[in-house]
DNA sequence: TTATTAGTCTATCGAATAAGTAGGATAATT
DNA sequence: AATTATCCTACTTATTCGATAGACTAATAA
């Protein structure tokens, strides 16, 4: 399950997407418009801002708004920011891969199946981006 | 991500798959051999049970095994015993249907994409059983 | 019929994560 | 200097996850 914070990322973006080249978008605005807890958004705001998606500007007449155009942003990019890996397994996870504490991927059949779901999620989440929504 | 209840299922399972037919197998042999705490393990064999995946038998000589063949069994459906949906928002999940607080579904173009999404994942996780782990 | 074996069931606990909040620091305008 | 709005850290609260305890029930065997 997607949680609430990639929901609201995604939300926010597609309001950005809207406004895009518009120049700076308040928090607030978003916010409002988009049904979302204010400091909540703040937070993710932030981590796409560091991640690259977004850029801000401080003070009168400043806002978030998107770094690039809306169809150079892929979901599959968001879904990492904000919650990190979509594969089901660490151990199948292109970017955020970790060992398996408990099974050698030699023999194990598990991982075999889970990089076949990673790559039917990754089909779509990759090819679909802020403009598609 | 995957739970670590759902992942032990399938490590249960597949050891039944391979004792498939020849008589229970007790919960305590499972646990040791798949390093699965043995109470945790009993409870998550109870929902299999429930859900028809096993049957048991009490007292000595008794044990868990496999209700029907491996190949009958598919990974979505394990899943969808121990965690719940598949899918990543529960607008678009056939068997655990939620309405969105707070998107109409007939603009939202989200459900649109991650139906899709679900899509790809029951492609691959309805397709493999027990048989191919 | 009693003891033993092994699954059934409910309640609970601690830790981790998710969701949301508070409040000040920093930077850009006016 | 005052105002505006993002930046940043720390915290609180609620929920879920992983695991455990212990009593109950059914089946078999002595």
């Amino acid at each position: 399950m997607l949680s609430k914070k990639a929901q609201y990322a995604i939300k926010a973006l597609s309001y950005l997407s809207e406004r895009y080249e518009q120049g700076p978008v308040l928090i607030g605005e978003i916010a409002e418009k988009q049904h979302i807890p204010l400091k909540f958004l703040e937070r993710i705001l932030l981590d796409l801002n560091k991640a690259g998606v977004l850029n801000s500007k401080k003070g009168k007449g400043g806002g978030y708004f998107l770094a690039g155009p809306p169809e150079s942003v892929s979901l599959a990019r968001v879904i990492r920011i904000v919650d990190g890996p979509i594969a089901l397994l660490p151990c199948v996870s292109l970017n955020f891969y970790q060992k398996c504490d408990d099974c050698d991927e030699q023999s194990c059949r598990l991982n075999v199946v889970f990089a076949d779901v990673r790559d039917a999620m990754l089909s779509v989440l990759e090819n679909r981006t802020l403009r598609d929504i």
